[in-house]
DNA sequence: TCTCTCACG
DNA sequence: ACGTACGTGAGAGAC
């Protein structure tokens, strides 16, 4: 008692929880100077053993909150046009995704109730205007079975089944209609890790299950799958052969530790290869409808302009008065922006603000 | 300047 | 023995 920590400090976090709390006799360290690791995912399965962790815990989510967003964001205010005005980058990132910063929009919160009161401050320009909000549903997925060709998985896209409810059906060997929402989270899980080239152990690691026990999973995955277990090997040919792998339009990124002999380094090139080509050709997919809708609302004589592209989703300040003739070809032209074979979904909504335009 | 943490897709 | 899911930007502490 009567110890002084900085909040902000999570060295002298860690210090109080783990050195003088004692609260976990296996406490994890972090990689490069090995402190205590405090994230939020380890604190959360500390919770229950005393009460300054979830303290902790929502002292950080506000801190996070307050620096970031109600501090930061109003100094952004342009005084001449008296709104936010991002920058773009579309030569940064590796995969093709395009970037935002100074402020960086792409990460306004809408995750917490908290953090959703700041997404609601974004407003449409006057009562006269609202928000559009148009994102694809689950591209990724849709761009891994289009890749794949996994039968399965488009059957699934197809009958425009919840992704994530009938992969947890089947991993597990259930109906659609036993499977809890335990199973749904682990298979949601599973999926995106896919994606990304995650481990056993990595799977493991998140879902808090043995490395054993991960793989069942990944194997009864592949087993349901087995696309998607081929998409990967031929990716990884491809790359060892190339040294770069290429999204559905042709674009590279190279990834010349394919064939390294360091296997920590093989292996994030692995990683990189597999989730470049399904993340590049979704943002190639974007920035191509992107091209198509600005034509097509300046050439129609349209007051709707784009203000944002966060991935998957465009946003737009649209008058109340083109509310019926805009969002139709908004999300048409989303939906048919490559020949996918597998079907596309576009949620599209509109609103007072952003938070209400989804 | 590096590291950790956490906001988003 | 080692590291272990992709892509970002940003604030704060520690040095």
């Amino acid at each position: 008692m009567g110890e002084k920590v900085d909040l902000n400090s999570s060295r002298q976090i860690g210090e109080i929880l783990f050195d003088k709390l004692k609260l976990d006799p296996k406490v994890r360290r972090t990689a490069k100077t090995k402190q205590y690791s405090t994230r939020a995912e380890i604190l959360q399965r500390l919770e229950g053993r005393h009460e300054i962790v979830g303290q902790i815990l929502h002292y950080r989510t506000c801190a996070k909150l307050m620096s970031n967003y109600v501090s930061e964001l109003p100094a952004t205010i342009h005084e001449t046009t008296g709104r936010i005005h991002t920058q773009y980058n579309q030569a940064s990132i590796v995969t093709g995704r395009i970037q935002s910063d100074r402020p960086n929009l792409q990460t306004i919160p809408v995750r917490t109730e908290l953090g959703r009161r700041i997404r609601r401050a974004f407003t449409a320009r006057d009562e006269d205007h609202l928000f559009l909000s148009a994102d694809y549903s689950q591209i990724e997925l849709r761009i891994a079975a289009e890749l794949s060709g996994d039968a399965h998985m488009r059957t699934t896209f197809e009958e425009d089944a919840d992704i994530h409810a009938a992969t947890a059906a089947n991993i597990h060997g259930v109906a659609l209609g036993e499977v809890t929402e335990e199973m749904r989270r682990t298979a949601k899980t599973v999926n995106f890790g896919i994606i990304y080239g995650i481990s056993p152990f990595g799977l493991g690691e998140r879902l808090n299950i043995s490395r054993a026990e991960a793989k069942v999973l990944i194997d009864q995955y592949f087993a349901e799958y087995p696309g998607i277990e081929s998409y990967i090997e031929e990716t990884l040919t491809f790359a060892r052969e190339h040294e770069y792998v290429q999204t559905m339009l042709g674009r590279r990124r190279y990834v010349r530790d394919i064939n390294a002999r360091n296997n920590t380094q093989r292996q994030a090139a692995e990683r990189n290869a597999i989730n470049s080509r399904i993340q590049g050709t979704g943002a190639d997919m974007i920035k191509l409808v992107m091209r198509t809708i600005h034509k097509r609302l300046t050439e129609g004589g349209f007051k709707t302009r784009m203000l944002l592209q966060v991935h998957d989703e465009l946003v737009f300040d649209m008058p109340k008065a083109e509310a019926d003739a805009v969002p139709p070809f908004i999300e048409a032209g989303m939906r048919t922006a490559l020949p996918l074979t597998v079907p596309v979904k576009v949620g599209i909504g509109s609103g007072p603000s952003w938070l209400d335009a989804h």
